[in-house]
DNA sequence: CAAGTATTGTGAATGAGTACACAATTACAG
DNA sequence: CTGTAATTGTGTACTCATTCACAATACTTG
């Protein structure tokens, strides 16, 4: 038995090193630019889009700077250019599939969520193992019988999946995901999980969450960095 | 604008600098005992427990002597002590209220997720602005009107609240919901948001979790620690 | 009761992540 | 065409977090 946790850890890019942290801010860049460009935003400085995403200038820098040289030295970073560079970097840039485990409320919640797609994710597999479930259309899918998995998911290519279904057997699942290409798990499951070689999990756990912020509530927190009087 | 990121940050604990990534260990520990308390251990090692959650046995130990000294330097740590230490840290001894704001389909998922109340939280509070909404029993709690929502706080004495609604208008929400003495926030929406002093907010965006999954099958990840030979 | 064994809690060392500060560079105004 | 102002990318310093390694301690066994 062994946990499937927060490994912070770094990923190897380009003969780099670059923290997993790096990766999740590159998440929230895109979409304030995302925000930006809406608003008809062409350029943007280091400074202004730090401001909003809450980093310093220099953590935004240095976070593209180890991707590659981005910015123009004098007008800053295009903002259209630099969205899809960052889908690049992601793999965004087109829509991929991806596959659900459990078709229980969270899974129909997230079935019917339309968000997705637009950050260029579909839940286009839906799997269950309740026989009242297999077979029906849910959220304009048709829900499938777990056993019949691995086809299916060499099929579509699927790369990631999300595991939101009882606990019970879920190891065996995770397993027979990753011997069928599966790459990469969002785990909704507040369960023990053991990462196959070449896998990553990633643990969703909202009670801890919660916790977490029961902690905070009760004790002062210091943030990393001093806040600016905020022009908010 | 401002927005609230994952700051990492510290917390003051009794004079002491305490990690927030220390707190958040601290909820997978109460777990993974709970676990060991309803097979009836009564005693577990350092080794053995960081075993299970996969950090290392320095690591374990000091994050609980950052709060105490809890251990029998020949036992270990007793299993339903610790629980109940741990529960108290977080604060999680009696079932607290938390308020939703939302009652869309991720609001009566939530609802309806039995697994709260065990972890110490309850969902008793329902906020909406629809005015379908409003009024109507879901999940056994009956919605009130957003507007009618800082009495209700204050009554309650709600010090967290989970958003899971639509993102015009959130940043009012969440300043007045801190004016009723809400402490920390869960957020599901994907805005930017400015936590007002002396107060925490918590932002779950679920496709930017896939976009790291998505970066992360794409390219190698080095985990922090070399894994040993699981026993799995 | 003494010797042996294994564990906790922690000072010190290491490693990772962030912020500072500036050289190099570009734009632009006069 | 030159001077001025402002930005990026990055070496360096620093702070924070994790791991190492061991002294202090408690239990067990002979």
């Amino acid at each position: 038995m062994r946990g499937a946790q927060k490994q912070s850890g770094t990923v190897q890019f380009a003969g780099k090193r670059i923290p997993l942290q790096t990766v999740e801010r590159l998440s929230t860049y895109r979409r304030v630019l995302e925000d930006l460009h809406g608003q008809g935003i062409q350029y943007v400085y280091s400074h202004q889009l730090a401001e909003y995403v809450d980093v310093t200038s220099a953590q935004l820098r240095r976070d593209l700077a180890s991707f590659g040289s981005f910015g123009n030295i004098s007008r800053g970073y295009n903002v259209g250019q630099l969205i899809n560079t960052l889908s690049e970097l992601l793999g965004t840039v087109t829509v991929q599939p991806v596959a659900l485990v459990g078709a229980g409320n969270l899974g129909r919640t997230l079935l019917s969520y339309g968000g997705f797609v637009e950050r260029g994710f579909a839940l286009d597999l839906v799997f269950d193992n309740d026989p009242s479930k297999i077979g029906r259309v849910i959220a304009g899918r048709r829900c499938l019988d777990i056993r019949d998995a691995a086809t299916a998911l060499r099929d579509r290519q699927i790369g990631i999946a999300i595991l939101a279904c009882q606990p019970q057997g879920l190891q065996t699942i995770v397993n027979s995901f990753a011997e069928a290409g599966v790459r990469a798990f969002l785990c909704f499951v507040p369960a023990i999980l053991n990462a196959p070689p070449g896998t990553f999990i990633e643990m969703e756990d909202i009670s801890a969450k919660l916790e977490k912020l029961s902690f905070l509530g009760k004790n002062r927190v210091n943030p990393r960095r001093e806040l600016k009087a905020s022009g908010f």
